[in-house]
DNA sequence: CTCGTGAGTGCAATCGATTGCAGATCGCGC
DNA sequence: GCGCGATCTGCAATCGATTGCACTCACGAG
């Protein structure tokens, strides 16, 4: 590969010429410009973006780490940052976590050392060497952005929905419909989006007067879905509605519930979250959830090239608006057997 | 951000030795190293990355471009990808391209720019800016690999399955069922992978003697799995079974079969390709050509750092078995009503 | 006592671009 | 005919690390 100086060698110009040729090329006669660009192509000169990038102190990157790339809620939101960041002419260094703690720190890592121009994570831990980075910068604004987590202690930045909320639409919903014994099952709860939407559930149910929810924890695994159901199934009295905070735990519960011939929605009303594409063409279409996530993706990139370019400005978090999408697996519970 | 002058001065030896305590511990005095060490920690440094790039000629990079990442199969792929990537001290940069030509050939310059060592693309489409780059390597191995197709004349190495196999696997299942009227939904015949599935798919039908195929053609899409069975619904004598070349467009199949309260299996038989997470928790569940996804993603890894640590050798493509898995959405025909 | 050896360290070049500043050239107005 | 811009180009420093080579020093063998 040729560098800057055989082109400009080879144009008989000098390498300066050469660069402000391809950076600036308003700044050079037409002649130069011309002799410069043929010796371009005649060599398929392409810059050498490592040594722009140190030269510039800017590599036109973004990191982005998510907890786990197989789950679609999570493939969306990265298609939705990949595409405005290209726009944007930034490229996606992209780490896929697995909830790994280990792994956060690793990829944090890059960002001090400047593989990266800025970080969006999108799960709820903030790495230590992240925080570092954050706390250097104060009072201005590290350029890192958490994506739909959202915890204020950490003083990043974040854009995702109002999840205590959506959870007491859901709540209000089944309720609507006439249940009175409700089935929760949880993410970790480690993860504030977690902690918020169980709070929105438990909210509801006192301001309605009704009985206690019953919670069970899972994982977000279609698996940990199944295991919660058979938990519910096993009980006396078993609820007649069961809340997933995401589709794929629901999707475990229509399984189990299937295999167990309880009928959706007539024995069993079931909510998942986060609307995935596959939501709908379940057997019964999936009541859920539907969260913006390509929205939330491009959110994240457009926050953190804030303060990429004007580092002094602290973006406010973004709460971006959820819907409640009814579908055919809720309905009015049956009349209850005595 | 300090930088290794800033240690040296405060470690009171030269920047090389700083370099050296970094990254060959073992040629430098114990006394020394502690005091690097210390004044290391101090500052929190952390070496500047370009610079090492720079350096080196090496960027810890590897540039994967996938066609559609929404699409579970190609996010299984990348977590293989991503999981080997790393495990190898190399970082992925990741372009979604969309089926978008004009974004593919972005994506390979960075590969002429160095901003990355390497490039695995998922699409059939080799970019003319990787394909000059394989040219000037010749006759060595240029870094480019490909994953899932396969077009042997683009002289580049791929992991992908027997996709006329697995075709034909699937045929000889529904033929052995009993079915005589078959449609299939190609993917987009621009691709290998298409060609070779419906290659492998007419051939097994004459092998048996049967009738003609009916082939619709879809774009590896819901809607277009739908538009593809409304098509077949609407002819005279409407196929028995409808093999569908990926999941989402079975899906689309299943989906219209509900609305027009066709059974499936009984009335229809539905088989897709891939075996994303999803196809299992269908109703009926999916009757499918189970792809090694996350062993795809790996494989293209593995062959792309054989190229990079000895670029004189010329690696084979890998061909990785598939396994037809067969679920509820296949049966024998129901006697046909005359 | 001298020389050889090896361990430990520093000097300075290098990777390939960008860019502030200065110099050259030319035209034009007075 | 002189001077002043305006336009264009080149020089050389710079970004922050790595690394071949040479040097110093200490120690052991002969």
């Amino acid at each position: 590969m040729p560098n800057i100086y055989e082109v400009a060698k080879r144009a008989g110009v000098s390498p300066s010429t050469v660069s402000r040729v391809l950076n600036r090329p308003d700044v050079v006669s037409l002649e130069t410009r011309q002799r410069v660009m043929r010796a371009v192509n005649l060599l398929g000169y392409t810059p050498n973006s490592t040594a722009k990038n140190l030269r510039q102190a800017r590599t036109g990157k973004l990191l982005v780490t998510v907890p786990d790339i197989s789950n679609p809620f999570f493939s969306l939101i990265l298609q939705g940052i990949e595409d405005v960041a290209q726009r944007e002419d930034y490229a996606v260094l992209f780490g896929d976590t697995r909830h790994d703690d280990c792994r956060e720190e690793r990829y944090a890592l890059m960002l001090k050392s400047k593989e990266a121009d800025g970080l969006i994570f999108l799960g709820h831990r903030l790495p230590d060497a992240a925080a570092s980075l954050a706390k250097a910068a104060a009072p201005r604004c590290a350029p890192i952005v958490n994506g739909c987590e959202f915890n204020p202690r950490l003083g990043v930045p974040s854009v995702h929905i109002d999840n205590a909320r959506a959870a007491a639409d859901v709540m209000h919903l089944l309720y609507d419909l006439g249940h009175e014994r409700i089935g929760v099952v949880t993410g970790p709860l480690a993860s504030p989006l977690s902690r918020d939407r169980l709070r929105g559930a438990t909210t509801t149910t006192q301001k309605r007067g009704a009985g206690n929810l019953e919670v069970a924890h899972g994982d977000f695994s279609v698996e940990s879905g199944m295991a919660a159901a058979q938990q519910f199934f096993a009980s006396a009295r078993p609820p007649t509605a069961i809340f997933c905070f995401n589709d794929e735990m629901a999707i475990g519960v229509l399984e189990v519930a299937r295999s167990r011939r309880v009928k959706v929605p007539r024995d069993l009303s079931v909510v998942g979250f986060d609307d995935i594409r596959f939501a709908r063409y379940m057997e019964p279409p999936l009541t859920t959830v539907a969260q913006p996530m390509r929205a939330i993706g491009e959110g994240t990139v457009r926050l953190l090239l804030m303060i990429l370019n004007d580092g002094s400005v602290t973006p406010d978090s973004v709460t971006l608006p959820h819907t409640l999408v009814t579908r055919g697996s809720t309905a009015p519970p049956s009349v209850p057997r005595r």
